[in-house]
DNA sequence: ATGCGGCATGGTATCGATACCATAAGCAAC
DNA sequence: GTTGCTTATGGTATCGATACCATGCCGCAT
């Protein structure tokens, strides 16, 4: 900075307020700081600046998980909104687990960001103390937890579950299975269930019919089709099966449509997730999608223009039940 | 850090000590700054420290786009490596679009990154310029570039092209049509097409059978019909059909398969990108397979332990055809 | 002529760490 | 006893920006 000053022949101050706040140099004193940046290529340096205004300009989030997409479209949203706002995305991911969440917030807390996102539902009292102390702007953000952080933006599984399940047994089924929906760690596959098994209760439907997703199983189409086998031999009348997420689901319906098995007059195969192949195109499958990309931007939003320092704002997107081929 | 430093009754660089070399500090002194730390709930702030060691922990990424799952296993495992050795990824997207690139390069310079990963492919002569000016090292991944700005992790799209489309050939397929892989900003399509194009040529089967995708599409399944029933009207001898990527890919084969079509017998299909629906579980999709996670590791390990300051490093992982049902 | 307010710009301290050099103590070797 | 080496610790300058206050100039009202 010190180089362009001189050479613009400036304080290295106005060549700070050339880049930060250009209205309030001179016309002509700003095309010569602006010329003296281009010819000595010139780039800020942001880690200096967010020292000594003690905003970083950064963002950091906290995903369950990388590995698939499920969150790919709210990243997308945040990270376009707050570009457009001259901040950046600092992005970790915790495997859904408490504890590689705690080191990942700590990690992020020595970036000193402007405001925190975490997918992760379960949080250690250590993690909690720390984003406390920090006070940071925090959004949870996929959910509506139990005991909110700060913020939150998303909606309720509980709610997506049931909605489902009542579609379904309103449409006639009546021997409905829910596959995977129970490792400890998952606590949206958790409460998409418990949704599940409330409807069954309260249409008088019996016992839930749970199939468990093993330690090492992911949710994805293998264990989809695994899942649908053992639910075909433990329930020999099964007319319905609703799936953890989407990928599951079409592990589902493959294994079905490969047995011979008529879907939806057989079985009813619904999922969760909107994904893209499950669209009218492709697979047209039954399924709950989620406002993905509006739960970036309005996250965004929230940590941008915080209205109110004092009151965490909980907002509630819904979710969309899409009827399509498959139930 | 002064305040952990009072507390423990030691000058404030016993503390940077404890923090990042513990081994050259005398185990009691170490005991007493550890208990202040936790104490005083001290969280230390990187960005101070990146401004003095002038080493951010911060690499850079920039994809072209976050909203399909391309790349995830690709950042998964980047992010992965890196955590492990306390750096973190700062993300950004391009959408294809080199105006874009280049300002999203400008910004994350400003971080000053300790490396940047670059999946797009076309770069401004300015994008060129900052990044020789900046020093940082450079790595391209998911494709092998004609002109690297530094290092290369990837795989050539158009050997993976003339493989596939050499396979389909080999299967006795005589009117093979490309779906989807002419937009200009997307290279990595129009490689693969070239290599299909040139597969074509050297068997002697004529011109290449391309079916463009507008403006406005995205390389999803609902293109993926569309295009296949172009396909079939403009060459009714049809018999395979290549598409750009999986979700194209899945798209084409449930419109034939709803069209009565059947595959493989009636028409092969295949893809690119080794999709988890397309997996023998679901679709049992023929597919050329990437490696997204050791890309991923790969690009890690080159950014974490430079070998050699001069030489770019250039590794070709190549792909993996799997041959499944479809083709 | 004086004083006041607004505009454009500059000077200096500061953010919170690390780099670099200095210092002090302990111990072995000559 | 001196030198030299190692180990443990501290002091001070510095990284590159911004915050805060100060300054000089101009025009205009009094």
């Amino acid at each position: 900075m010190g180089e362009v000053a001189a050479r613009a022949e400036v304080g290295k101050i106005t060549v700070s307020r050339v880049i930060r706040t250009p209205d309030k140099v001179a016309p002509e004193t700003r095309r010569r700081v602006q010329a003296a940046i281009r010819e000595l290529g010139y780039v800020p340096d942001r880690t200096a600046g967010a020292l000594s205004s003690m905003r970083s300009g950064v963002i950091g989030a906290l995903v369950s998980t990388l590995g698939d997409s499920v969150f790919a479209s709210t990243i997308d949203g945040l990270s376009q909104r707050l570009r457009g706002a001259g901040h950046e995305l600092l992005l970790t991911s915790t495997d859904y687990d408490p504890a590689l969440e705690e080191e990942a917030v700590r990690t992020l807390l020595g970036r000193r960001p402007d405001g925190l996102v975490l997918t992760s539902t379960a949080h250690t009292a250590d993690v909690r103390r720390m984003l406390a102390a920090s006070r940071v702007p925090v959004v949870e953000i996929w959910q509506m937890p139990d005991d909110p952080v700060g913020h939150v933006v998303g909606f309720s599984n509980r709610a997506a579950g049931h909605a489902l399940t009542e579609y379904l047994i309103g449409s006639g089924r009546r021997a409905i299975a829910f596959l995977g929906g129970d490792r400890p760690n998952d606590s949206r596959g958790r409460r998409r269930a418990e949704g599940y098994a409330a409807a069954l209760e309260a249409a008088g439907l019996g016992a839930p019919r749970p199939v468990s997703r093993g330690a090492g199983d992911l949710p994805n189409a293998e264990f989809g089709a695994r899942a649908l086998r053992e639910a075909r031999v433990r329930w020999p009348d099964l007319d319905a099966v609703i799936c953890v997420s989407d990928p599951v689901a079409v592990g589902a319906l493959c294994e079905a449509r490969r047995t011979g098995l008529s879907v939806p007059d057989g079985l009813a195969v619904a999922g969760f997730g909107g994904l893209e192949v499950a669209s009218e195109a492709a697979l047209d499958l039954t399924t709950v999608a989620f406002p993905g990309a509006e739960i970036g931007r309005r996250t965004a939003e929230i940590l941008l223009h915080p209205r109110d320092h004092t009151a965490p704002q909980i907002v509630d997107l819904g979710f969309r039940l899409i009827r399509r081929a498959t139930a």
